[in-house]
DNA sequence: AGCCAGCCGTGAACCGGTAAAGTGCCGATT
DNA sequence: AATCGGCACTTTACCGGTTCACGGCTGGCT
């Protein structure tokens, strides 16, 4: 259980402690350490093995404090923290950053905040105190009142969503509309004609998109038998429009979500209500994750690759941190992947 | 667009400006803002006033580097990226410590690592760098490698598994052992003899603790149809494992899985292979998230609130730091939350 | 020889706070 | 009157690096 401690137990070695051993001042330690010339080979190899034999490595907090960029990247989220345990989508995302992260051996800094007041309050702090050195912003309102002084702020930060909503933030996004009226699309030639959908809260901003794209895919399609509702995003809400929509008298035959998770409640919806999928209704996710595959029947979904989008939003905030990126980055359109639970409806 | 900005934009407060705008020296402001003695109530209103008018509020890595705790809690995981983003439990995990970290106004350090000895390298980084204050540290093995130089290291630390795991780090746990026992007589009573567990990988300590307790307990009721397959938690495995185990010519009249996404999975492959449940097998879940009660039938659970598990490691942190904790806490075991996955077998 | 250019490396000033010792003043005690 | 304790600050010395102006030495060129 002891163990040979190399030196005092939890002592921390400083730069100076290693100047002295290779017989050097501090400055020549740091250049050394920081691969500048002003150092002849000889030396900067004494000064290696000095620090190799204290085990030093240079301390983060005071290369942070004397003007230099953080290896951090900070990550905020505004929604309770009980309902974050529920989205495969955040999992997968941060997933996703933390593969590009970690190959410049960078952490994500994670926050949940209560409000969108307290979020920018909280970007102001991580960049005054120099803690992170970028942030990754998501969820998006229309007029996102965090923009402004996020802008005042300059800090190095990418967006994920659509360009017209991240007020001029490099962006990282998918075409949500051309996806939502793709699977439209692909439900009305299967022959559906009530195709409800549900979605997202309104106010968000990617939900909106693809309501509107919704709206107007079914209007071209000359179909009125269209309806949505607005959830939270959680699986016993996705439950409840279910069961809600499907109770009506003029039941749609075919359902799109707006992920996964409330797809999968769906589907436990209509076998608990004794209809069979995709006969009697077609079932269409949204943000294909492993999940969907292990239903049975399958899901259909608007597949995704989350795990790589979340490491593309990761890539351009690199890119946006060392100056050598601007303007938005679009990633595939999510892609329809047939499986076991869309179908042509009944009486077609 | 643009905004009026209250400073230069970007521009960076410190303390000198707020104290000169107050008329007093850096020291008072620092007194003033650590709430400690020192400072006349009026001259502490005349700072917070100074401070306001400013835009200031303290920076953080400063703070750090004199001595001071950060305001960060670190955790690495072990494992390739793209497992994270398909487990529930980290995610609910993860939300549980946020919510107590959001109470103390403190954030999580979340690093994926590849492997033991990177993972050691970092919390030394991470302690004597002073990024954190303290680490979370999970997925303990027999003898882990981690434990001698982190002992070392000194830094504040909790530790998740059974205190013999967790060589003497202050620890969180649950009874794995009488949950996995509990699991077995329940099925046992339903008049399963044929009993199958898919766990997770052998040399992880809380998977072991629970095959040693589900041998032993088989043993005990008289059972030599236990059988136990090791997997690496992932849904595919789980799948893979359920179908090996339901072709095999003995097949088991019922599974319990190490957690929800392979109980999921295995769900998925009895429905394809045209078995029954609970009649021709009966399914028990581990790690109960909302994943179990949506599918159909819902599936039975040695449920336990993972959530809660998160925040009772962060709160047990927060006291180890402050130095008020030491030892370890258990949390309530796993109970057995029967749904309609489980039932006495078809010939009982 | 004399001069300048480069390379190596030093030393001190900073980054923005905290902590502990020091100073001046005031009222109370002996 | 001299001593003392305490409050309300100020001063100064860090924390552990980075940066940059400067100086010594070497070597090449005229």
């Amino acid at each position: 259980m002891s163990v040979p401690a190399p030196r005092a137990p939890g002592r921390r070695v400083t730069i100076t402690e290693v100047a002295a051993l290779a017989g050097v001042s501090k400055g020549a330690v740091s250049l050394a350490f920081n691969n500048r010339p002003g150092v002849s080979a000889a030396t900067r190899e004494r000064i290696f093995a000095a620090a190799r034999e204290l085990g030093w490595s240079p301390n983060q907090t005071a290369r942070n404090l004397s003007g230099r960029r953080a290896g951090i990247v900070g990550l905020a989220i505004c929604r309770p923290a009980r309902l974050l345990g529920l989205e495969p989508f955040y999992m997968e995302f941060v997933s996703g950053i933390e593969d590009v992260l970690a190959e410049h051996s960078c952490s994500l800094l994670l926050r949940l905040v209560r409000d969108l007041a307290e979020e920018s309050a909280l970007y102001q702090e991580w960049w005054r105190g120099r803690t992170v050195g970028g942030a990754i912003l998501v969820d998006f309102h229309r007029d996102d009142p965090r923009i402004p002084p996020l802008r005042a702020l300059g800090m190095p930060a990418v967006a994920v969503g659509h360009p017209s909503l991240t007020g001029g933030f490099p962006s990282v996004w998918t075409d949500d509309a051309s996806a939502a009226a793709e699977a439209v699309r692909y439900l009305a030639a299967l022959g559906h004609r009530r195709i409800a959908r549900v979605g997202g809260p309104s106010g968000l901003g990617h939900s909106g998109i693809r309501a509107a794209a919704f709206e107007a895919t079914m209007a071209e399609l000359g179909l009125d038998g269209g309806r949505q509702v607005a959830t939270g995003f959680v699986g016993e809400e996705g439950a409840r429009a279910t069961r809600s929509l499907l109770m009506s008298p003029d039941r749609p035959t075919a359902i799109v979500y707006d992920n996964d998770i409330m797809a999968v409640a769906g589907a436990a919806v209509a076998a608990e209500m004794g209809l069979s999928v995709p006969d009697d209704v077609s079932l269409l996710a949204w943000d294909d994750s492993q999940l969907c595959r292990l239903t049975h029947p399958p899901l259909s979904a608007m597949s995704h690759d989350v795990h790589r989008f979340g490491a593309e939003v990761a890539r351009t905030l690199f890119g946006v941190i060392e100056g050598t990126h601007r303007g938005s980055r679009q990633v595939p359109t999510p892609s329809l992947t047939p499986r076991g639970s869309t179908g042509p409806p009944r009486r077609a």
